[in-house]
DNA sequence: CGGATATCAGGTCTACTGAAATGA
DNA sequence: CTCATTTCAGTAAACCTGATATCC
């Protein structure tokens, strides 16, 4: 095997990188018992109201079974609600209700307070360059 | 709430990168029958020969109960060996069979493929670049 | 005793496949 | 009939907390 040392790869970086993110996300939502994949629904809804399920889970890259786990903790918890009638063929919209806006406010707070923090020491540029880097390697992968 | 557009926020950008790279090795470390945890450990017991199952799951940043799912695949595939003795306390090394290096050095081709990919329009500076944004980020958050 | 290791029991979350029913 | 959507059942990987036992 020749390959760089681990530390060094991008690969691994990528990894540790979006793992701390997480992990640090992961812990300042949870006093909101939000979990991350709940957050990611609820912001997705935010962006996209009255989407269906089955949106929802394009939009957050998962496959519809997924989603469903996910929206039925969202809903047991009243922060969505889905509509008993299907608005077209049998794709019922999803809705954030007001306890759920109320919560993703919060959370976004605390995402943002963790997204500050992880770029606290650099300047805009350097901060345009992380983001237009990785766009590139999304674009690159898919 | 008055956050950017998801598509322009770091974190999301950081997850879908990362999300990216994960599909495309796990895809193409399915036909090995590999996952990426188990990946991640072959990888780390390589860098780190004889290490026991406490020191690894330090290494790959998860609980000794989370990895000792993972060890238990590995040993039942036939890629990895637990010391009958305890080398010193009751730390038993682990160390690669001769299929686990075999294996470990096919999935290091696939996934130096899929970094190849993922960086394949960047000059050498630019990914200098993404290494050095990515450590400051991880350096920020912990 | 305390500190590190290993193991077992149990649970959670995410995610998947497969199959069935419904509506455009 | 075909396609998209929803739903249910079952499976699996990965990860976790908590408790117990062993070894220095």
């Amino acid at each position: 095997m020749s390959s760089a040392p681990t530390g060094d790869r991008p690969g691994y970086l990528l990894k540790r990188a979006q793992q701390a993110l997480n992990q640090a996300c992961t812990d300042r939502l949870r006093p909101l018992e939000l979990s991350m994949s709940q957050y990611a629904v609820l912001r997705a809804l935010y962006d996209h109201p009255g989407a269906s399920s089955a949106e929802l889970a394009r939009i957050t890259f998962v496959t519809r079974q997924s989603l469903r786990d996910v929206l039925g903790g969202l809903r047991s918890a009243g922060l969505v609600t889905v509509a008993e009638q299907a608005s077209t063929g049998r794709a019922r919209p999803v809705a954030l209700t007001p306890a759920g806006q109320a919560r993703l406010d919060a959370a976004e707070e605390l995402v943002a307070q963790v997204e500050a923090q992880m770029l606290d020491t650099l300047p805009a540029d350097r901060r345009r360059d992380l983001a237009e880097l990785l766009r590139i390697c999304v674009g690159n992968l898919t």
